[in-house]
DNA sequence: GCATTGATCTTCT
DNA sequence: GAAGATCAATGCA
């Protein structure tokens, strides 16, 4: 859980997350996550600017839960990798149910097949139930109802540019289970929507 | 299948 | 005022 956090962040990889709720247990295998430093060097890092209110759980000690809103619609999680006072965290961005796949269709009515439960960090977040209550739980206590567990590690990992950002691109710090059927939608960088999407704040203005 | 658009919070300019 | 670590519904081929 200590170290450079694109070194922390496919360690992660194969690990369990395991929600416990009143509507029952779910766990998930990681398959993707993405790296952001709070060292300075990653200018698309919620760190970069220093601890906010909304980015103050990053600077907090490691293990720990950091959830936040976005776009006004979606909630992500991460886990704070590294020392308290560096943030750096690493997101959560894909994995397959293992567990509890009837608790997590009934929080994602919109997912066609199983694949789709957990494909992309709000999607995952939802699936297990995340949300605002849980910001700053300790993932490594074994009392907390979000946890995360070792479990086996991928056979081959792959590694390229990090998806929805505009900054630091470049940084290979997105890191996923090759082959992993819950990832391949999101194609590196170039090819997709990721990185050609012009003007797209739309609406608003159109008021008749 | 693929492209477009609405939803609407946090933070920075 | 504008952009962002996004998703899902819709329209068209």
């Amino acid at each position: 859980m200590l170290g450079p956090v694109d070194v922390v962040a496919p360690s992660l990889l194969g690990c369990w997350v395991v929600t416990d709720r009143p509507e029952g247990q779910v766990a998930l295998r990681l398959t993707e996550v993405e790296a952001y430093s709070g060292e300075g060097q990653d200018p698309a890092s919620h760190a970069h600017r220093g601890p906010t209110p909304r980015a103050e759980i990053m600077f907090g000690p490691p293990g720990r839960l950091y959830v936040y809103f976005s776009y006004g619609v979606h909630w992500c999680a991460n886990v704070v990798v590294g020392p308290e006072g560096r943030g750096s965290a690493v997101l959560l961005r894909a994995g397959d149910i293992v567990l509890g796949e009837e608790v997590a269709r009934a929080r994602r009515p919109a997912a066609r097949v199983a694949r789709d439960l957990a494909r992309g960090p709000a999607r995952l977040t939802q699936a297990l139930g995340i949300g605002p209550y849980d910001r700053g739980l300790d993932l490594l206590a074994p009392e907390s109802p979000v946890r995360l567990h070792h479990g086996s590690a991928p056979a081959t990992v792959s590694a390229g540019p990090r998806v929805g950002i505009s900054q630091a691109t470049e940084l290979p710090w997105r890191f996923w289970e090759t082959g992993a059927p819950s990832v391949s939608v999101f194609r590196a960088g170039g090819t997709g929507r990721g990185g050609k999407r012009p003007g797209r704040r739309a609406g608003q203005d159109g008021a008749p």
